[in-house]
DNA sequence: TTATCAATTGCAACATTGTTGCGTTTAATT
DNA sequence: AATTAAACGCAACAATGTTGCAATTGATAA
């Protein structure tokens, strides 16, 4: 079986993650570790930790792609069915955890994951008053 | 003020939309049209055409960006607040236009758009028992 | 501790998708 | 038919993501 590792890397992301509150694009991140790796050892770090399930991709509207650390709440499968909010004005993308869509699906379809965007202006945006 | 035209793209563009049941990425349009226009001239008609509020464009979990025809329903203000869905097999995207999700926001955020785009199995894949 | 070896990395090259500037063409109007 | 701004083609560029391969390195066993 394939082994996973440990490298210095991996961790200086992890560690990236950990310090952002909001979601991070592959840009953001290799800005933020300031040419301690290649561009492409960022995507294949990117890919191995959303394997492992720990961060997630979040696609949004205006295409952009950005990653953000998984919340678990031990279950054991582990399905992204929260919603992220993109801030029109800032741009930062947030989870929001507590946020669940319910719906109604015709039959004859089988749903595996589902993506929820909401898209508009943030707390701090609308308070500004922008 | 600005007017549109219709000129012979944008009108073999509608076409191919009229045509499809699915949603289309700029490369199915373009290999549709068969080398009628120039690609740059593709993205410049989906970008009126959006404007001009006839399709919206569709982001999906995978990064690939679709647009697909507008079904107006005499809105006065049209929101694209329907779902899609994204087939794992054979990658097509529909519009679920009777899926609206309903869901609770925290204060402090106004919404100005969602994205809902479900994927898994699509009804033709999952008879086909793949 | 050292040897081993597959996982990981850096680099170069490439693919895809989308954008911009500019000179030319064309649809719609007079 | 003349006018003219919208639309177009082309070339060039930017951003984002992928692939192959040789070199490096983390984890393991000797």
């Amino acid at each position: 079986m394939k082994t996973t590792r440990n490298t210095a890397a991996k961790t200086a992301v992890l560690e990236v993650f950990e310090k952002s509150k909001t979601a991070l694009s592959h840009t953001e991140i290799h800005k933020q570790l300031n040419d301690l790796c290649d561009r492409v050892t960022i995507y294949r770090i990117l890919d191995r930790l959303i394997n492992e399930d720990v961060i997630h991709k979040i696609s949004n509207l205006d295409g952009t792609v950005k990653y953000a650390k998984c919340n678990h709440s031990h279950q054991r499968v582990h399905i992204h069915n929260h919603a992220h909010f993109s801030c029109e004005n800032c741009h930062e993308i947030t989870c929001l955890e507590t946020v669940k869509p319910s719906y109604i699906m015709p039959h004859n379809y089988k749903v595996n994951e589902i993506n929820f965007t909401l898209s508009g202006l943030c707390p701090n945006c609308l308070n500004s008053n922008i």
